[in-house]
DNA sequence: AACGATTTGCTAATCTATTAGTGAATTTCC
DNA sequence: GGAAATTCACTAATAGATTAGCAAATCGTT
């Protein structure tokens, strides 16, 4: 048989969380694009829109955004009047991070739409196994450790392929 | 209680994917930076690696890297001496794009340390549960269209709430 | 109080993403 | 056979990612 000894035989994930990614992104960018916004603005509207207000490298933490790249964002965002900064007065180096009320409608308005796009994908996919998936999900990322090339000490419990009964959430009947 | 209604019952789907990949990313990362290719690249060099040779739109499908960019990629990439590009006889237009030698040289040495990595993260999770994610993705790719904007006919069949034992995989027992 | 180390936000340089648009070759339809 | 539409690769402009590094403020220790 044809067979390629490229030694190869795991799936690309990252590949394959990419692309699940931009699928379920192309049902939202819309609803983005409408109001003007990119997708890395609206992760972080709409983390301000529920925390109310934030330091910069909280957002950073929680939008997954670099904090170069979070610098010149915020500047934007801040020029666009979607956000404001102010000095923190016990600490000059530290910066606080809002919504402006202008920002905060359009995260109001924009709410319903999202949530409706999330039914939709609900509807096509089956509530459930969305469910599962978001488990899934979470529970990735709570197994495994964020890697740092110099970091000696090993974090997180391994689960070995014998004992991985105790997740459960993913059991077959 | 401190509820405030900002309407978003849902978690951040597309976040939570981008969460995911990174964490799973960070582990094969210092490979792609030890051999001094970036993770674009090594999608890239990884698909001609198993496929031969692909025209730069099969490229840009597999590897999800937009057109325009394709192409200031794969000029770095025959700058460095990765891949070579040649025109098709029979249709000027189309181009078709192989490794270098070198670069397959390059893939042989990572195969085994990409392998060994999956190992080390299938340790970390549960080898079974990494396997069932995978599955989960697939059947998320599968399941949930592209979503085209001005698509007015709907595709894909969708799953209800009541009918998606079907799906099976997921089904807890 | 003063020193060094750390934290924080920022800038700079290079690469990639996104969007829009151009030109050339091919296919389709008449 | 020829015109129109489509496909394909590429270019240009703006935004974001990555890496490295910097200055200022704070903290910890002495």
């Amino acid at each position: 048989m044809g067979f390629k000894p490229t030694g190869l035989h795991h799936r690309n994930l990252p590949l394959v969380l990419l692309q699940a990614r931009e699928r379920v992104l192309s049902y939202f960018r819309p609803i983005l694009n409408a109001n003007g916004i990119t997708e890395q603005q609206w992760r972080i509207v709409r983390l301000l829109y529920e925390a109310r207000s934030l330091e910069p490298r909280e957002i950073v933490e929680a939008c997954r955004i670099s904090s170069p790249s979070m610098s010149g964002v915020l500047a934007r965002m801040e020029e666009l009047g979607l956000v404001k900064r102010r000095r923190l007065d016990h600490d000059q180096r530290r910066v606080r991070v809002a919504l402006t009320p202008r920002a905060r409608a359009m995260a109001a308005r924009m709410a319903p739409q999202i949530e409706a796009t999330y039914r939709r994908i609900e509807q096509q996919v089956g509530a459930q196994f969305s469910g599962r998936l978001q488990l899934a999900l979470d529970q990735l990322l709570a197994a495994l450790p964020e890697y740092e090339p110099g970091g000696t000490h090993a974090e997180g419990a391994p689960a070995s392929e014998e004992d991985d009964a105790q997740v459960g959430v993913f059991d077959v009947a």
